[in-house]
DNA sequence: TTTTATTGACCGGCTGGCCGGTCATGTTGA
DNA sequence: TCAACATGACCGGCCAGCCGGTCAATAAAA
């Protein structure tokens, strides 16, 4: 029998190169000529594990959502009360901008490309189905809290829409002007903020 | 004399089609041949009033920046007390959503050449001014709220931080998720939730 | 053990089409 | 008549995806 190769595990090791060149360069100036040589690999190699250039992107976009998923659940591991589990996934959302820069970056163009596509573009419903799926989460935190006595909140899915809202936008705005932003203060002052909103 | 154009009018002209095609298709797919299509003129024309595909896009910004800012000024107008202005403010941002959608779009595709362009890149710097110059106006409106005995807030800069950045991340989701949002609802509630963090 | 056959993995040169930008050639109205 | 303006055919660089082919590793046969 021929070479026999761990396709998963190649397939995310290109996704992985293909992260950092989009990051980089932006999705439509990347070249997958680019992507290729990060990943060591031949051009037409790529064309093995993914279909097209766009199909590249989606499938980069549910490796990184799957990931940072790990990244959130780890950072919560263990966390039972509802506000030390706000608490701590605001200050690990403002921490994942640092420690994840280049995926937000390929976030920008995934939302440039998902808002523009027909509604069952593949990427726009992944983006979709991920940002409900964060709401549902965090209602239920929030619900948790209320439940518990922790919080007031007449309309828990609300309130959490606002919370990654100002998640998002403050991820954006620190992309374009990290200068602006002391991460720190601002998980502080966030943080302080939903809590009180909360009370 | 011969032909004298107003070229400044034109311009805004060539803008105005410019923001339809961009909206539509995207920055990078769009043509440049689709624009002067739409701006019922040649291909060739739009050189003389841009040097550059990019250049043009900066300048749409800035065209679109200034109809945002005129938008805000006129919904704000005759409005005092600092509850009220905030109150406004939100209402007439979210509502600009709808309004001027196609902005939202070409906004998507701003952050994401702005993001990655070096620090003296015009569009970036156009965007980091934009967001500043928002962020003090804003910050005005709560420190003279605070001044004025309706507010209380230790980091005026900050919260309005949170709130600019809340409906940025608003717009973001809306773009892509249209159907899932209320605006009238999301409106009331968010203008409930900020008025609530300052009291 | 050596030889041959088989197959999956990998590769990179090539091409067709696309599109940003240019420029030679009008066209217009004073 | 001519300056200002408009134009679209054309050019040249670029790049996604294709495709013919190589290679490496094993299995089977000798």
């Amino acid at each position: 029998m021929p070479i026999v190769v761990d396709k998963e595990r190649k397939r995310a090791e290109i996704l992985e190169a293909a992260m950092v060149v989009f990051a980089r360069k932006g999705f439509h100036r990347a070249k997958m000529e680019e992507v290729a040589a990060a990943a060591r690999i031949g051009k037409g190699t790529i064309y093995e594990y993914f279909t097209s250039k766009p199909q590249m992107l989606q499938a980069l976009h549910g490796h990184m959502l799957g990931k940072l998923k790990d990244y959130y659940s780890e950072k919560l591991k263990g966390i039972d009360e509802p506000p030390e589990i706000l608490a701590h996934f605001l200050a690990a959302a403002l921490a994942s901008f640092r420690e994840w820069e280049p995926f937000f970056y390929v976030f920008c163009d995934v939302w440039a490309e998902a808002g523009r596509a027909e509604q069952q573009n593949l990427l726009r419903m992944q983006l979709r189905e991920a940002y409900q799926s964060s709401i549902d989460d965090l209602t239920r935190v929030v619900e948790a809290g209320v439940a518990g006595g922790f919080f007031r909140c007449e309309h828990p899915r609300l309130e959490a829409e606002h919370i990654l809202a100002c998640v998002d936008g403050l991820a954006l705005h620190w992309l374009y002007d990290q200068d602006a932003f002391d991460l720190d203060e601002m998980t502080e002052s966030l943080t302080r903020t939903v809590l009180r909103s909360l009370s």
